[in-house]
DNA sequence: CCCGGCAACTTTAGCGCTTAAGTCGCGTCG
DNA sequence: CGACGCGACTTAAGCGCTAAAGTTGCCGGG
């Protein structure tokens, strides 16, 4: 029934084009990939009969003659894969995607346990070939992973950097300048007592979060600080949480590093029975559906996951195509001040 | 500095095997797959010396002599992608990576906008033999999909099935007993007016999960039911909760299709000033970090998307060793009873 | 003692495509 | 008018691996 193409039905290749238009395998070849040696009359007829017989070149045959196999890798360690953060690294995948499939990648995705697992994941990647590149993400201090990919001679890119060794470019989001914005919005509406309730500071990026959490208290002079990692769970969020507004005098802001640990925070202060944000105000380190359609609604710092991906799969396939890319540092996140540190504004239209 | 391995550095073939060994390429073929027609003693021999050098099979080489590409493909349209199913997916995801990669398979990814664009994926990469199979996820109602990649000859599971043309084998979840047992639990906990706010039944699991509710209505005599399809918004799950709720009587149990709807409704009762549970009670058809986290904790239906996730890519395997699979269905989700439709209930250790 | 048969290889061919190195006819320049 | 250059192809080789079809050498049976 209609054009019934089984899994039979030989897939077509350059040799059933060449016969159909009468020349060499090599002539269509030239003819398909506009390269010199044909006439332009010989191109059409070869294009024509590339379309009629619905070809495309087969992937394997391509890779092997010296081709890319148009394929990039990211891995994800389930460390760096904690219920916070999903989201974060799901949209960050298909703001990749589009840019990559617009290009004709393909996205290879692998998740592993450890560091050292998502290193033998790029040995194994590199010696079977199977992809020209791969991004890494969730940068820690001392990471082994920018040099290891470096010596393995595959092209890497990595998001959220910059890379502390300078060896593999990369794609960063100014958490300095955003954790400033967060301050002195804090400091607008009048605060003086913050804390800041963050991750791992093996993370690289909770580690500069935190300096300029620091750099920021000073330079606008907000005189009492104090910061907390977590480890990013619900519990570490609610424990952090009480303690924190235990202290006297307590903290009138907190700022959280993700959505889990500030829903867990939220929580905990409606059970000490303070009021959001005449008591406390909480800003989150991320935008999510949850922040607002929670009430009072979060204060929350939005960036855009889907094109930082954009980003970052743009530069790796120049590293790929050869060129020597450059740090790029994306466009600041923006603070979305939102009811739990302005309170109710009636006139607040959004 | 230590083993230096740059790209330069040509990767070992099967030649280099051979000629270490003192003998043909074909002869490490069969050594290394397991193949009659060498000693065993040559057979050592050809291991030792593969391992010595590094050696793995090139990707794209295997591939052209005809076995497959040990890469299944998934393609999510961007509908699909609403934020309330964004980690459901991201989880289904990893939990087929856990048992792809086990077997060295690669997962290839795409995004796309509609499912027709889906389904020139398929062809594209069933033209550049990119993919040994895909897997298939939320199926609609007339869903072109199953019938094209039996027609493209390109082994498929659906995920979340049973493919109503039975074309296509799959993995499914239980949706009906699921719904019964939410309903079971709200007519003990002594509900007798029940709202379900679901998603769009354009979906095939929510057109069933809306046939099972309108079921167990009448098998739990149930009497007063009713039903509204949203499109998984928090906007519509606020305008859909009030209005519910403006009805008189009004239904004093919620069933939620998602978080984002969900949360959005929570924020809808709160307005109107009613208590959860004792106005009215909310239970939410998946279990995210945020139901454990609200106040009151919202009672939620658990499934395991990564175990899903696991079976999935299982059976995909088997379709694609030629294993003829049976649609298979998941264990039924449990319902996780929290404050949202038991109240507080301070013996409640867990 | 010769031959079939078998183990243990080797040779050859080929997967689908690219590319370097021809080949051939034709217009052109000295 | 002949060598030369060039456009338009064709041939051949090869990417790394597999698999079918040889090729040995050795052993046992008739």
């Amino acid at each position: 029934m209609g054009l019934h193409m089984g899994s039979d039905a030989r897939r077509p290749t350059l040799r059933d084009i060449a016969d159909r238009v009468g020349i060499s395998e090599a002539a269509a070849s030239f003819a398909l990939n506009g390269k010199p040696g044909v006439s332009e009359a010989t191109r059409q007829r070869v294009l024509q009969a590339a379309k009629e017989l619905d070809w495309a070149p087969h992937h394997a045959a391509r890779a092997l003659t010296g081709a890319g196999t148009a394929t990039v890798g990211l891995v994800i360690a389930r460390s760096a894969q904690d219920v916070g953060s999903e989201l974060f690294f799901h949209r960050l995948m298909t703001g990749m995607q589009a840019v990559l499939s617009r290009r004709k990648y393909a996205l290879l995705l692998q998740v592993v346990d450890s560091v050292d697992e998502e290193i033998a994941v790029y040995h194994a990647w590199k010696r079977e070939n199977r992809v020209d590149g791969v991004v890494l993400v969730d940068l820690r201090r001392n990471d082994p992973r920018p040099e290891a990919v470096v010596e393995l001679g595959l092209p890497a890119l990595i998001a959220g950097g910059p890379d502390p060794a300078g060896v593999v470019p990369s794609v960063s989001i100014d958490d300095a300048a955003a954790m400033t914005s967060v301050m002195r919005h804090l400091k607008e509406t009048g605060h003086e007592r913050v804390a800041y309730l963050s991750g791992p500071i093996s993370l690289l990026h909770v580690h500069r979060r935190i300096e300029s959490f620091w750099r920021a208290s000073a330079d606008l002079g907000i005189a009492d600080c104090r910061s907390h990692a977590t480890d990013f769970s619900a519990g570490a969020g609610d424990s952090a949480t009480t303690s924190m507004l235990r202290g006297d005098p307590r903290p009138t802001a907190l700022i959280y590093d993700n959505e889990v640990l500030a829903v867990a925070g939220v929580g905990a202060i409606r059970r000490m029975a303070l009021r959001i944000p005449e008591d406390v105000a909480v800003v989150v380190w991320e935008d999510t559906p949850v922040c607002t359609v929670l009430q009072p609604a979060l204060t929350a710092l939005h960036r855009d996951p889907a094109g930082f991906g954009a980003d970052v799969a743009e530069r790796l396939l120049k590293v790929l195509a050869g060129e020597k890319v450059a740090d790029f540092e994306e466009r600041v996140p923006t603070l979305v001040a939102r009811a739990s540190t302005v309170g109710e504004r009636p006139g607040d239209a959004d």
